[in-house]
DNA sequence: ATGTCGCGCGCAGCGCGA
C-alpha cells in the first residue's frame, strides 16, 4: 500500500496536477492540506471519476484536509477535527480506516498551524494543536494498528532538513521550543516513515514561492508520514515526489510516499 | 536587497495567510 501526503495549496488551482499524480503514482491513500474551499467546493466528482472516495473536511478560503482512498478501498470511522478544543473551527485534521485484505489501516491528514509570527496568538495554538495532536495519537497508538499520521507538521526537525539553517533560527518551523513539542510526539513510540528509509541532508518537501528558493534549492523539509510500530513493521520504502515542483503553477509542497507490505 | 501565490471581496487592487 502506498500512501501519500500531498500540500496541494488550493485544490481547485491545483486539479490538473493532482489528476495527473493519482495517474500516474496510482498512490492506495492520499492525504490532501490546504484545500483552500469549503466541501461543496471540491472537486468530488474528477477525483471519484479518477477511481477514488473521497472525505473532504473543507474550510472556507484557508486550511482544509482530506483523504482519498483507491477504490474498492473504503474509508471507514471517519473522524473529522481534532479532539481537546471543541472552539477550535480551523479544518486541519482528518482521520478515517481503510479495512485492507490483511489488516486495517488507519490514516490522518493534518495540516499542523505554522505559527508565525512567534510571540503571537498563532504561535501559543500551533504549540497547543501539537500537544492536542500528541494527546489523540497516544490514544490511537494504544490501538496497536497500523497506523500514519501524515501531513504538513510545518516543522523542520533537524538542522540537515534545511539548506540554510541559519535563516529559520527565529521562525515558528524550526524554533527549539517546536523541535522538542514534534521530539516528544516521536517519543511517544512513532517513527518518520521518510527517514526511517533515507538518511541523507537535503530531502526537502517545501520550497517557498519567493526569492528563487526553487532553482536555488532553498528548500525545508516539513511534510512528514509518523508510523506507528505496526506501521513501520510494514514499511517497504519511502520518497519525495519532487519533480512536481517543477511544473506549471506547482504547489510550494511536493508529495512524499510511504510503501507498506500488509502482506 | 529583492524576488510569490491563492483567497475573499467585488470589479481593482488590497489585506491576509503562508
Amino acid at each position: 500500500m502506498r500512501i501519500t501526503t500531498w500540500n496541494v495549496n488550493s485544490v481547485k488551482q491545483r486539479l490538473a496536477h493532482l489528476l495527473a499524480f493519482l495517474a500516474e503514482a496510482q498512490p492506495d491513500v492520499v492525504c490532501l492540506q490546504e484545500l483552500k474551499c469549503v466541501d461543496d467546493a471540491f472537486p468530488r466528482t474528477e477525483v471519484e471519476e479518477a477511481g477514488y472516495v473521497v472525505a473532504t473536511h473543507g474550510q472556507k478560503a484557508f486550511n482544509g484536509v482530506a483523504l482519498l482512498a483507491r477504490r474498492p478501498l473504503p474509508l471507514q470511522e471517519i473522524r473529522r477535527g481534532l479532539p481537546g478544543d471543541a472552539a477550535d473551527e480551523q479544518a486541519r485534521y482528518i482521520e478515517a480506516v481503510i479495512p485492507t485484505a490483511t489488516v486495517p489501516v488507519r490514516v490522518a491528514s493534518i495540516y499542523l498551524p505554522n505559527g508565525n509570527p512567534v510571540g503571537t496568538p498563532k504561535y501559543d495554538y500551533k504549540l497547543a494543536f501539537m500537544r492536542r495532536l500528541q494527546a489523540h495519537a497516544v490514544s490511537l497508538r494504544a490501538r496497536e494498528e497500523v497506523l500514519v499520521l501524515a501531513g504538513d507538521y510545518n516543522v523542520i526537525p533537524e538542522p540537515e532538513d534545511v539548506a540554510d539553517p541559519a535563516a529559520w533560527v527565529n521562525d515558528a518551523l524550526f524554533l527549539p521550543q517546536t523541535r522538542a513539542a514534534f521530539r516528544s510526539l516521536i517519543n511517544e513510540g512513532f517513527t518518520d516513515g521518510l527517514r526511517a528509509c533515507d538518511g541523507r541532508p537535503g530531502l526537502y518537501s517545501f520550497w517557498d514561492y519567493q526569492a528563487g528558493c526553487w532553482p536555488r534549492n532553498q528548500g525545508i523539509r516539513i511534510d512528514h508520514l509518523l508510523l506507528s510500530p505496526q506501521a513501520l513493521d510494514r514499511l517497504v520504502s519511502a520518497s519525495v515526489q519532487k519533480h512536481l515542483r517543477g511544473l506549471e503553477k506547482p504547489s510550494d509542497h511536493v508529495p512524499v510516499t510511504v510503501e507498506l507490505d500488509l502482506g
